[in-house]
DNA sequence: TGCCAGGATATGA
DNA sequence: TCATATCATGGC
């Protein structure tokens, strides 16, 4: 089984990183170990101390999917600017951003609106049951997640109902039709500035402020975006915006300013800062 | 069982 | 350009 041994400034927590709710393909184990699908093949991982061994792909691929190339000591460092962000870092230290790929995490996060991660996993799960291609491991059988095309030119509409996606079906069906058409589209998105990159990617059917954040960060190393859902929002106005109004629909003046003390407060890594309080959440679960 | 959830969209002022 | 109603589903 391959390892990789990480350095003392290398902080990294495999079941943070897996767990904290940015990607939806991992099981956990009780033995301890994760099992996923990424970039269609079947990876195994676990963790010991400062080694990771892994099965499924090269070393390669470990370390730009979990982003061992980035200085995460320096750029937490660089975000601990308050006894709040300062707790979450030490309760979730060695969290990682995991490089998605854009399709899969577009689309993941259209099945993510108004819903709640087990329904989201769910989701995903059989939108790649009924569209991927099945891998098969001994007994087990995995499925990859599927091209848009998959799902753009089924031209029937039954295989989509199975998914449970509710009021999302339509968004998916689109999108996949529209990132079908245009295959380019994650490489123009790369290839623009925050904030033009966003209002592109809202373009897609079901991809709004808060699901746009998502991709920018998850799939396009853009840290500067702060993804507000009501967890954040309600955390923030609890330890850094206090003058928001209670629990209301958030609108986009309220995002905007959030996000733009974010970027002020943490700087340019806020992103990540963002992950930090959204994956230490659980105190504010009352 | 009713409320809540990694919200987005359509509508009407 | 705004606020507001509505949306389908599943978890708890």
């Amino acid at each position: 089984m391959p390892r990789i041994t990480l350095g003392n400034d290398e902080p990294f927590s495999l079941d943070q990183t897996l767990g904290c709710g940015q990607v939806f393909r991992w099981n956990h184990s009780p033995d301890g170990s994760w099992t996923g699908v990424a970039s269609g093949k079947v990876i195994r991982c676990r963790q010991k101390g400062r080694t990771l061994s892994f099965t499924g792909v090269d070393e390669p691929f470990i370390r730009h999917y979990f982003s061992f190339d980035l200085d995460l000591l320096a750029i937490l460092e660089s975000v601990d600017r308050d006894p709040f962000i300062h707790a979450a870092i030490g309760q979730c230290r060695g969290l990682r951003l995991i490089r998605q790929p854009p399709w899969e995490c577009l689309c993941s996060y259209i099945c993510a609106t108004n819903t709640n991660i087990p329904a989201i996993r769910r989701r995903v799960a059989t939108l790649a049951q009924q569209f991927g291609d099945a891998i098969q491991e001994g007994e087990n059988t995995f499925f990859s997640f599927p091209d848009p095309s998959r799902i753009s030119c089924t031209g029937t509409a039954s295989a989509l109902a199975e998914c449970g996606l509710g009021y999302r079906e339509p968004y998916v069906f689109k999108t996949a039709c529209d990132t079908t058409a245009h295959e380019t589209w994650a490489e123009n998105i790369a290839a623009l500035p925050y904030e033009e990159a966003r209002r592109e990617l809202m373009k897609f059917s079901g991809i709004g402020p808060k699901a746009a954040d998502c991709v920018l960060l998850f799939s396009f190393q853009t840290f500067e975006a702060f993804p507000v859902d009501v967890w954040i929002r309600r955390i923030m106005r609890e330890h850094y915006l206090p003058e928001l109004p209670p629990d209301t629909a958030l609108t986009t003046r309220e995002y905007d300013a959030i996000r733009t003390f974010a970027r002020k407060h943490f700087g340019p890594y806020c992103g990540i800062a963002q992950e930090y309080i959204y994956a230490a959440r659980e105190g504010s679960k009352t």
